[in-house]
RNA sequence: GGAGGGGUGGCAGAGUGGUCUAAUGCGCACGCCUGGAGAGCGUGAGUUCCGCUAACGCGGGAUCGCGAGUUCGAAUCUCGCCCCCUCCGCCA
């Protein structure tokens, strides 16, 4: 949520960087300013009055004991309180329009964010190592992972629908060992504290992180409970500290949490829709900081290193992405995308997505910090990046490990995890 | 899911319709005292919104889990909801 103080003050400002965005949200600046101010006019009558009746109703007390009569004092004061509840029931509904446009509204780009309407504006900010080279024709994971018997998307379906993925044997195992070890990647050299969070999500907790009320139909919803799936680890870890106030020493705050993710990803059907590139569930390691305002653009830096770090250890090809300002998320300041090299695909595939969202979800979350003397405070901003997400990187694993035989010579930092064994062969 | 108990400031804890501007204690900050510290004494402290001000500030509203209601006036009474505790049921 933007700064209502920023749009009273600097609305022409807003309506610029939000237009960059567009989204067409700078229409709304207007209504905005003008409610707000009809607001605050009602808001001053009102308070002026309640001074009164504060200070009448205590009067009536005193009298009332030295054994006054009172009547005409009460039912003035009973006018003036009807005159109050008229104004309140007015501001309250001028309070539920704000807030209906303000929650809608996404963040302002910050102005290092390149100017552009889609993905064709983003930059190339950096890569990372070649893309292996073959000699036979790179398969798709599909073929892969249904030839070694480790992916069966057929019986996936089967169960859930289309969109879903069963892994099977040590196909299975590799995506625990995946899991485990990005944790302790993120954990121990990172200095992340590990959270593993609830899944279900009440209605507060998305509104806080920007998923609702705009993307309702993105989201998964339990049919007789107000609870949704986590579409991201970032919802629930953004709000472990909804409405507190944070000690400005304990920042920055470092988090790493492993979840499933569900996304019902409406409308989505076509492109990417072969295999496990674009599905309803798929795994992550999702990264959470909380900061002080002025390093989080120092902390956004160093959560970008920390996810590269992962396609690094594992020798996977990559990019790195600084996304403009029409292709970023609805609740981010500053994004870079993460894309690891799928050689089956013969393109880069997004595994991660670090932003910034600056004060944006602090506001609706209610999150703040303070310095031990009080004069140092506001809203803490946060910052989020996948860690990464595992289907894609699962994918880019088979589809760059593939060997001639069609079997998968996987990353020796993960045989630890797998009990020593480094090769997935057909059964 | 059922029954009962509870939710008050940083913490503990009093308060069941009117100086509550929330007692008291602990803790905290500042000052006095001291060679220094402690004790003692004093002062002050949450959060948020609105208005005025160049600013330091000043005035006012709200805030005793959340939301409605009764009343001239609500921490206190009524209703709904949330959370915590105890017991029962069910259960991995």
């Amino acid at each position: 949520m933007l700064d209502i103080k920023l749009i009273r003050d600097n609305p022409d400002a807003v309506r610029a960087r939000l237009a960059t965005r567009g989204g067409g949200d700078e229409a709304r600046v207007g209504d905005i300013a003008a409610l707000d101010e009809q607001r605050r006019k009602l808001l001053t009558e009102s308070e002026g009055l309640k001074a009164e009746r504060n200070k009448v109703s205590k009067e009536i007390g005193l009298l009332k004991l030295k054994g006054q009569d009172v009547s005409a004092a009460m039912a003035r004061m009973k006018q003036v309180g009807d005159r109050i509840a008229a104004l309140d029931t007015e501001i309250a509904a001028i309070d539920g329009k704000l807030q209906n446009i303000a929650l809608m509204i996404p963040n302002l780009p910050h102005p290092s964010v390149p100017i552009g309407k889609d993905a064709a504006g983003n930059s190339e900010v950096r890569r990372w190592g070649e893309p292996p080279k073959f000699t036979f024709q790179p398969r798709p994971h599909w073929e892969i992972g249904e030839k070694l018997g480790v992916l069966d998307f057929p019986r996936a379906a089967k169960i859930s629908g289309s969109g879903f993925i069963l892994y099977k044997g040590a196909g299975a195992r590799l995506e625990r060992a995946l899991i485990n070890f990005l944790l302790d990647i993120h954990t121990r050299e990172h200095g992340y504290t590990e959270i593993s969070p609830p899944f279900l999500i009440n209605r507060n907790a998305m509104i806080g992180t920007g998923q609702l009320p705009k993307f309702e139909e993105d989201m998964y919803r339990l049919r007789d409970d107000e609870l949704y799936l986590a579409p991201t680890a970032e919802v629930p870890v953004a709000n472990i500290h909804r409405e507190e106030i944070l000690p400005e020493e304990q920042l920055p705050i470092r988090y790493c949490a492993y979840t499933p993710c569900f996304r019902r990803e409406a409308g989505a059907a076509g492109k990417e829709t072969r295999g496990m590139i674009r599905v309803h569930q798929f795994d992550k390691v999702e990264l959470i900081k909380f900061t002080k305002p002025e390093t989080g653009y120092d902390e956004l830096e160093k959560l970008v290193a920390n996810a590269e770090r992962v396609l690094q250890l594992l020798g996977l090809h990559y990019r790195v992405v600084l996304l403009c300002t029409g292709d970023m998320g609805f609740a981010s300041a500053k994004t870079y995308d993460i894309e690891v090299w799928a050689p089956g695909q013969k393109a880069y595939l997004e595994v991660s997505s670090c932003s910034n969202c600056e004060d944006f979800q602090a506001r609706r979350a209610n999150i703040r910090f303070k310095s031990a003397d009080g004069k140092h405070r506001g809203f803490v901003h946060i910052l989020n990046g996948s860690g990464t997400a595992l289907a894609r990187l699962y994918v880019a694993l088979l589809e760059t490990c593939q060997q001639a035989d069609g079997s998968v010579k996987l990353p020796e930092v993960l045989a630890p995890y797998l009990g020593g064994v480094t090769e997935i062969k057909p059964e």
